[in-house]
DNA sequence: CTATAACCCAGCGGAATACTGGGAAATACA
DNA sequence: TGTATTTCCCAGTATTCCGCTGGGTTATAG
């Protein structure tokens, strides 16, 4: 029950933009280096990043990355989301409700692996980049 | 972010021995047949449960498993931590106060880990089998 | 023109996951 | 007493996925 090093990678990293926020761009280089990250495989997960609209890039020297938009703006679940897919904490749990599980005995766990994804998603997706910059904890 | 089969598997299967508690013990040749699974494998995942005291064993013709107590006794979190070791979304997540992360820009994620695990664990461990049985979500 | 960056794509090594197989020891029942 | 049935135990294996490497191309600043 881990999440994969693009999820915890892709959050510290956007943690970095989010601290350079309206200070122009960041280089791959400058946040592997700091971080001991791969350069190549950084590459990677901003390419996802990217695509995902949350963040911008600027080619050529001096170049590299920039949010979108405003780092109380993006919360961590579409950072998670956009590197690993949707929350899928068993197969049966994403899908719809025809599916055939329903039927059997299957089904009596079923509705604890959503509400594990449930709860998964509650919390990622109500903290913001600042939060995290701020070190705020979800108020409970 | 997904659950190995072995907590899924092993959380159907006890479901199983909850709905034959008190009729004496299955086989898990039973269980096994009914959901697809591998005997073998299932072994390897009884003989953990059987470690960590959720389940007695019963040798021979006409033995099996045996839930060792009620099944409003037993939640969900005691099975999966037997067979997959406690949650651990990110490494430091678990680790002491003086991990040297501490110090660095990680610990402005590490809050964030700690409470993913926190949320998981909330709901594994406020479910227990009879819940499951009686197919009761979490109040909330 | 040159250095520096993002971009793009293909592949690969290692670890973990999921599973197989064989042979013991215990027990029920004939 | 013997046989079928079951747990028990340990070792190996197939496969998948994760994390990463490496090659080259295109854009931009100075």
């Amino acid at each position: 029950m881990r999440l994969s090093t693009k999820g915890r990678y892709g959050v510290l990293a956007m943690v970095e933009l989010a601290l350079h926020y309206g200070q122009g761009p960041i280089s791959i280089k400058e946040i592997s280096e700091k971080h001991n990250f791969s350069d190549s495989y950084m590459e990677q997960l901003f390419s996802a990043l990217k695509n995902a609209g949350l963040v911008r890039s600027q080619r050529g020297a001096h170049g590299g990355y920039l949010l979108s938009r405003d780092p109380s703006d993006i919360n961590v679940g579409d950072i998670i989301r956009a590197l690993e897919g949707p929350i899928e904490v068993a197969e049966c749990a994403n899908k719809n409700e025809n599916y055939e599980c329903i039927k059997s005995l299957d089904c009596l766990t079923r509705g604890l692996w959503e509400d594990i994804r449930d709860s998964i998603n509650n919390v990622i997706d109500h903290r913001s980049l600042r939060d995290l910059m701020e070190n705020k904890s979800l108020e409970r």
